[in-house]
DNA sequence: TAGGCCATCTGGTCCT
DNA sequence: AGGACCAGATGGCCTA
């Protein structure tokens, strides 16, 4: 199978026209080193029925801006040839990995600071924002607490209104008190130990 | 098999 | 002008 892209192409005739390049013409060796996993087919392979809906989206989304100055006439007025432009497309493909990776890795340490009960599978990213921000709600109240002031942060216990998915909406509202009294929902097993661990690690540094 | 989560691509917009 | 940031789209993997 050749190593083919599917690019948007845009020339003096035709706007947006969408083409395919044949990326083993094009030198992109010392640019991402691995291809994707998507976004790479072979040539009449458009049988694809989502196609006309992302298509569909894509415009809509296009024509957001302002339409004095529209990405086709960006384009026009940069006057670079469709081999540039797919070099510079990967490149931006590669910054993007490399910011994702980045954000992933901050995510990963993330995960190492806040308590939580080592599971076989890693926190969600959903799950770690939301675990982190309780934690930070829980250091605040303790800090309130050691200083005599009023503690800001309420966890109210809303297990009654939840559904028993493991939603992570569930885990955003579940709280200190609802981890002390060791509600035992099999869904929840995860969020409740998750906290509870908060709550002692807490106590720990008091 | 459906749904959740994720990685990646992509094009628009913002910022320097 | 070019890079960073963002959000939508897509497909793969995994689990209940």
């Amino acid at each position: 199978m050749r190593n083919l892209e599917r690019v948007s192409v845009s020339d003096q005739d035709s706007i947006d026209q969408e083409m395919y390049i044949d990326l083993d013409d094009v030198s992109v060796d010392s640019l991402s080193g691995k291809r994707s996993r998507t976004h790479l087919t072979e040539v009449g392979d458009e049988s694809d029925s989502s196609g006309s809906e992302r298509g569909a989206k894509r415009s809509k989304r296009r024509n957001r801006g302002t339409s004095s100055s529209t990405s086709a006439n960006r384009r026009r007025k940069s006057g670079i040839s469709a081999r540039e432009r797919t070099l510079r497309r990967l490149e931006s493909n590669e910054r993007e990995r490399m910011r994702m990776h980045s954000l992933n890795d901050a995510f990963e340490q993330l995960r190492e600071v806040i308590p939580h009960v080592k599971m076989e599978r890693k926190l969600s990213k959903i799950e770690t924002l939301t675990l982190a921000k309780n934690y930070i709600m829980a250091l605040t109240n303790v800090i309130c607490e050691m200083r005599g002031e009023e503690q800001p942060y309420t966890f109210v216990d809303e297990c009654g209104s939840n559904s028993g998915d493991s939603s992570p909406g569930q885990l955003e509202l579940s709280g200190l008190e609802q981890a002390e009294e060791g509600e035992s929902s099999p869904s929840s097993a995860h969020e409740t130990n998750n906290n509870s661990l908060l709550h002692e690690d807490l106590e720990r540094r008091i």
